[in-house]
DNA sequence: ACAGAATTACTACCCGAGTAGTAAATTCTA
DNA sequence: TAGAATTTACTACTCGGGTAGTAATTCTGT
């Protein structure tokens, strides 16, 4: 039962800073997000006090700084963001996503190369599965 | 060029209705969310609103109500926020999209059969464009 | 013609994301 | 050890989505 675990954009490149590197403080979040937007350093310690608030990070101290953790992995949340999102759109139908995936957006022929390779492997899953 | 057509979930809701009839009063939109939520007429009419400022819907007076219409089609919106989600969890990549897809969500059989179904139409698309 | 119903116009709130300043505490450094 | 730099705490503000009340207007049935 996929729960809500929805993020917004700033909060959910901050979360991807914290999976990328396991932990950071507030000024290695703000270092990794700089090459994108210079923010202040209080924005993003705010949005980290929400976050928290939320249940999606947790910290430690560690000398003057905290030490940020995610708490979920990343595959949770983008699971059910895209669960959401597909519910929304979709009804919550993967093949009408997926129909719209490949109408609408630019697919190469590597990607369907990918995607051949992608579903026989899942049918193999399946199969032994059951 | 996806432009920023994004809408939270009521105003996507009402906006499936406008697509469903092609248009639609307030007391239309209110009648065919009863089911789901119990909104004032009021809500409904605020929120076509702000939907016109952003260029969601056109209105035309028709006596005493107002008939609105969407501006844009379903699949121009459900790109636009796909793309948008895409970019935001998965940098943009389609089969990282696809393959996330696979591995997290609950895909039948039927769903693979059919997916492959759509993969080799696309196939046999691309071909035959160039 | 008029009471009542429907409808829009206007205003107001709450909430969360995003943004950041100021104050206070802490730590580093010359 | 005094001053500079870093960092958290607290506060505040804007913006858009969502929600709806009240007032004004317009129809509609009797």
């Amino acid at each position: 039962m996929a729960e809500k675990h929805s993020l917004a954009a700033l909060q959910l490149a901050i979360m991807q800073v914290l999976w990328d590197r396991r932990e950071a403080t507030v000024a290695d979040v703000r270092e990794a997000l700089a090459t994108h937007r210079d923010l202040a350093h209080t924005t993003i310690a705010t949005m980290l006090v929400k976050l928290e608030k939320k249940g999606h990070v947790t910290h430690r101290s560690e000398g003057r700084a905290y030490v940020y953790t995610p708490v979920l992995q990343p595959e949770q949340v983008k699971s059910s963001m895209l669960t959401d999102l597909m519910q929304r759109l979709f009804s919550g139908d993967v093949t009408q996503l997926m129909t719209h995936l490949l109408d609408e957006s630019p697919v190469t022929r590597d990607d369907l190369t990918r995607l051949k390779a992608l579903i026989a492997e899942k049918e193999r899953e399946v199969r032994r599965d059951r």
